[in-house]
DNA sequence: ATGGTTGTTGGACAA
């Protein structure tokens, strides 16, 4: 089973870029965030047309998540628990083929010292709870997307550059790996546990892409049932360097069927 | 160098 996660910033401007590379890749499962549009906008007609089912989770201009697939998409899950009052749309869950799956849009948490951060805390808290409620379900569990944390220094081109960043706070991390601690798995790393320069993120600004500047901040955690059936977990960096490509490049999970 | 870029939206805000 193939699952792949992009951050696709807009998915309305990225439509070509997503459709073409569904078509070449085409993975069982895709996460996506940051469509940045509502429920109803979402192009859902231009990846039927590819095959794939879609269940989303929008917010007009900011934020939005969904989940596209071959196989049927069963008991969604749209929001994550612990705060009713949260307007943000940053989580979607559903079961495809057994596996119970999530596609995350982390808080940024940006600037630090505004109330933007104290809600990224509090949303790793509730993600915490929710990833611990899953192990109990005791079935393979994904957990994909755009975690806005840089997990260790190697993960980023300049760590002492980046110290005091929402990505990169010793409180951002301590929450990411208490998360970890419960029983999940890093693909990537459990895969890759040397790569170097393995970055899923490049800014626009300042030839962060041609000079690779990059951050590794979008990750696939599985849960003990997942892990066991980890086959591969990699980076395409190749959409990256296309006409009019996402901040964020795809990384794709394999498990053994 | 208090910069630089992109998307949504039509002036900031978010990243």
């Amino acid at each position: 089973m193939k699952i792949a996660t992009w951050n696709v910033n807009s998915v309305k401007a990225r439509l070509p870029n997503v459709t073409g590379w569904l078509a070449a890749a085409r993975p069982d499962v895709l996460l996506l965030q940051e469509i940045k549009c509502e429920t109803a906008a979402f192009p859902a007609a231009a990846f039927a047309d590819l095959g794939y089912n879609a269940a989303v989770l929008g917010q007009k201009s900011y934020n939005g998540v969904a989940i596209l697939s071959t196989a049927p998409i069963e008991d969604l899950r749209e929001g994550l628990p612990g705060d009713p009052d949260d307007p943000q749309a940053r989580y979607i869950e559903a079961t495809v083929r057994g596996v119970r799956l999530a596609s995350i849009y982390l808080p940024n948490g940006n600037p630090v010292g505004t109330e933007k951060y104290p809600y990224k805390l509090r949303w790793m808290e509730r993600l915490r709870a929710h990833a611990q409620s899953l192990l109990n379900l005791a079935v393979p569990v994904v957990l994909g997307g755009d975690y806005n944390v840089i997990p260790e220094p190697r993960d980023v081109y300049a760590p002492q550059q980046w110290a005091e960043d929402a990505l990169f706070r010793i409180e951002t991390r301590r929450a990411f790996r208490t998360i970890v601690n419960l029983g999940y798995t890093d693909a990537f790393r459990a895969v890759n546990p040397d790569q170097q320069r393995a970055f899923t993120f490049w800014d626009y600004q300042a030839g962060a892409w041609p000079r690779d500047l990059g951050l590794r901040i979008d990750h696939f955690l599985l849960s003990p049932q997942a892990a066991d059936r980890l086959q591969d977990c990699r980076i395409d960096r190749a959409p990256r360097g296309e006409e009019k490509a996402s901040d964020h490049t795809p990384v794709i999970l394999d498990l053994l069927d």
